[in-house]
DNA sequence: TTAAAACTCGATACAACGTAAGTAGTTTGG
DNA sequence: CCAAACTACTTACGTTGTATCGAGTTTTAA
């Protein structure tokens, strides 16, 4: 398990050649079986349906019919194949918005749009960005939430404060919404059953008095569904964000 | 790899026994060299050091001088090491406020303990809690967090939903701010140097025009440091569960 | 008191991982 | 037309979690 972080790539010109598609055609050797593109999307498809841990080399040569080191002839390692799924799969963020979209709007459809994302490709959630792939789907994100907020009188450190601030609620939710789904298809066991394994014993361990209020909550709720929910945590951190900008507003005038 | 989740374990009986230290004492073999406790708290040091990748039960085992085999007398399995990695190391989480605490500076109490937690043990982070491990610190954190919500008049419900906000927020943000720290060590490389490897390629490949406000944004700023303002997305938060406590308290009266 | 059961720990082994190295065969530029 | 460049295959290495087995140790039951 090498790649749990993109921009691990060695070769930096290398990397960017192939996050830019700048594949020169004319080459020497045999004419290639496969295509980047494709392994990509193979890759993306497999991690999908199996998760990250199950991504491997092999896997994703085996569904081609060709070895795992054929690989390497077109993407220099695993790192840069994640590198390379995450910029694609970052395609929808670079979509435009409707026009006269304020901004307010526009920060829920970008935080709408990547939770999409990770909820059709959770692995993202699983890859440290601490150094995005510069990719044009990547840069192209970034590029749309710039001129979301550009038009509020705005810092550039404010903007990007506005932008940093609900894409890490986003992340942070994704990884909520998730994380219950992806283990239940990792052990095998539904939540509700996982509960119903632990609930009896947890009587036996646990002195309940220590915790009434939790006590109070489960006998009311039930544990069975803890969701969180996106929608809610989105409109209060954009109605914090409005008060920002207003307040900034009054300061600024 | 196997553990990438808590609550992963088959045994429950077992998993809670080992949360809740319940090791009864009369054992038949011979007497064990080491303990559940220092076998925990090597591998927390060991994973703060080195990162979650590169904790291994050889590695756990041979810091202490024996075998891997011989943690699995402690330990059913990694997945039940790391849940107690976890609820070990969430032990501040169920320190108690001060008193008269109001709700504000409750939640922004375990917000700040929170990121302490991630920062010290950036681990925690890789670590899916869906479901999380029920030990005594990871239940009283739960505890801690309800009842500093408790007595704003909202349901069960949103009081969930304002406690996974918060969270979700501050994993998110924390997630942000330890990706880079965490990428320097793991690629020996500095985010200064790793943009100075990319910057002068970039010309090279990226068409600046199509990308105006990044442009804009980094020549103003430079792209050096793109840093998280954890208080600043916290305190929008608070303002956007301020509002919405306010508004229920028309609601409700 | 003693035999058996229960336990710890070490040695060995296996499948799966990323990928280095080497080879055989294919295409193309000089 | 041949040598350089390229693809894809085979092998191989070191690492991982952990199953299995065996030898030795302590406790329990008779």
């Amino acid at each position: 398990m090498t790649a749990q972080h993109t921009g691990g790539g060695t070769d930096a010109r290398r990397a960017l050649e192939l996050l830019w598609g700048a594949e020169p055609r004319p080459r020497r050797g045999p004419k290639r079986g496969l295509s980047v593109r494709q392994v990509v999307s193979r890759a993306i498809e497999l991690a999908d349906e199996h998760g990250l841990a199950s991504l491997t080399m092999r896997r994703v040569a085996e569904s081609f019919g060709v070895t795992a080191m054929s690989l390497y002839s077109y993407v220099p390692s695993k790192d840069e194949l994640v590198d390379l799924m995450v910029d694609r799969v970052a395609e929808p963020s670079a979509e435009p918005g409707p026009p006269g979209e304020d901004w307010r709007a526009g920060l829920e459809r970008h935080a709408r749009t990547s939770r999409q994302i990770y909820h059709r490709h959770p692995w993202v959630l699983e890859v440290s960005m601490g150094r995005p792939p510069l990719g044009p789907n990547v840069l192209a994100g970034l590029e749309a939430r710039l001129s979301t907020v550009g038009g509020l009188g705005l810092s550039f450190e404010d903007q990007l404060a506005v932008i940093n601030l609900v894409d890490d609620y986003v992340h942070g939710a994704a990884t909520s919404l998730t994380g219950v789904s992806l283990l239940e298809r990792r052990t095998g066991l539904s939540a509700a059953q996982w509960w119903e394994q632990y609930d009896p014993l947890l009587e036996e361990f646990v002195d309940f008095e220590r915790y009434p209020a939790l006590t109070a909550m489960w006998e009311a709720l039930g544990p069975t569904e803890q969701r969180t929910d996106f929608e809610f945590g989105l409109q209060r951190v954009l109605d914090g964000v409005s008060r920002f900008v207003e307040s900034s507003r009054e300061k600024g005038t």
